[in-house]
DNA sequence: GAGAATCTACCAAACAGATGGTTGGTACTC
DNA sequence: GAGTACCAACCATCTGTTTGGTAGATTCTC
């Protein structure tokens, strides 16, 4: 109520935005393993043990990061039921839709992806069902998408849903912010070619 | 001349040939800053100092292993180029050999990727120099393509270039060797995809 | 062929530096 | 007076690397 704001602003700040975005990073610059505490007290401008008045240790620090992640990822595939009528279709949001999820969060889509195999027990297991649910979602769009469109039925949908996610997955190798194309460009074109790589092979063109 | 051979083996053999295997596998397992070199002796049955008689540093084990995948994948380059006529014969041919080669040593090849960043100085730039020529010879194989077949022109060659490497890359995430598919048949799906992937699209499928 | 000198492959111990994590205290704000 | 936000110092453990020494095999000399 009588609260009333000083003008100054405050040195004691709630550093925790700041801390877990330090640590999104330096855990992707370096990778969870090589990353050290140090690293992301420096970047916040604090000493590594001032961190754990935030923290309670480094794996749950990792752990944050890839439960936001997670979340993100599955109101993209909600979604993308909810978008389109055939499987094809919802294939198509999803891939464009996750596409442009990764990289404008790149750093921390990263993370999740790569590195979340550094977490343990329960934590771990939790990641790891989150990565089978996400590869059985494509697998299943793919199956169904098979029974009612027609794209190719040659391939394995296994196979197939490992390669389209390697494809996506890879891009925080190489995608640069401050490159040449915009997210919107890199998400288009990966839909298109994922679409394109699913489709009816051309005769002369695929089977030599 | 005099040498004679005893017919006794000696305990004292040659590690050498122990220790890149054993660096291969943790290198792979944990990431290279994540190893360490006491897990390497402790595979080879051997105190870690002992190691220092046959390298001169961790990061010189790094270094020979790309060295070696290097020399096996500029051997693929050549071979793709003398093995067809036309640019997109010759893509096909050096996909397909890539993955099978990548499949059959998923190890090594995966460090030389992935965890060649690791090293400094010359040998980083040697490194990095590798993987802009790996990628602009694939570039190159889809630009030919553009103008001498009927492969689409409405993706920039640069971004499938990197998707498509990057599915390839990927794969040491999730192939196992002991898995349901063989090498032969994922590199075949590989090729079929990444080929449709930038055939002409299909009007009804692609652009919605 | 005997014996000496050398070499190879390794061990045991130690090095400095960094790591994740803990503890006790303190300055500041409310 | 309570609680938040932080510092300074420390801990045990692990890292890559170096050193000094040594058992056994090989090579050289006679």
């Amino acid at each position: 109520m009588a609260t009333r704001p000083k003008g100054r602003t405050i040195d004691r700040r709630n550093r925790e935005p700041e801390i877990l975005a330090a640590a999104i990073e330096v855990f992707h610059k370096k990778g969870y393993a090589a990353a050290s505490l140090r690293d992301v007290a420096d970047i916040v401008g604090v000493l590594k043990g001032s961190l754990y008045h935030y923290i309670s240790s480094k794996e749950e620090l990792l752990a944050r990061i890839c439960v936001e992640s997670h979340k993100q990822s599955s109101m993209i595939m909600q979604e993308s039921l909810d978008s389109a009528d055939t499987p094809l279709d919802q294939l198509r949001t999803f891939l464009h839709k996750t596409a442009i999820w990764y990289l404008t969060n790149i750093e921390r889509v990263h993370i999740y992806f790569n590195e979340g195999k550094w977490l343990t027990g329960d934590r771990l297991e939790e990641v790891r069902t989150q990565g089978r649910e996400f590869h059985a979602f494509i697998r299943s769009l793919i199956d169904r998408a098979r029974s009612e469109d027609r794209i190719r039925t040659d391939v394995d949908p296994r196979v197939a849903a490992q390669l389209i996610i390697g494809a996506l997955n890879n891009i925080s190798t190489w995608y640069r912010p401050d490159g040449l194309y915009s997210p919107e460009e890199i998400a288009g074109i990966y839909t298109d070619m994922t679409l394109a790589s699913l489709a009816n092979p051309v005769p002369g063109l695929v089977s030599a």
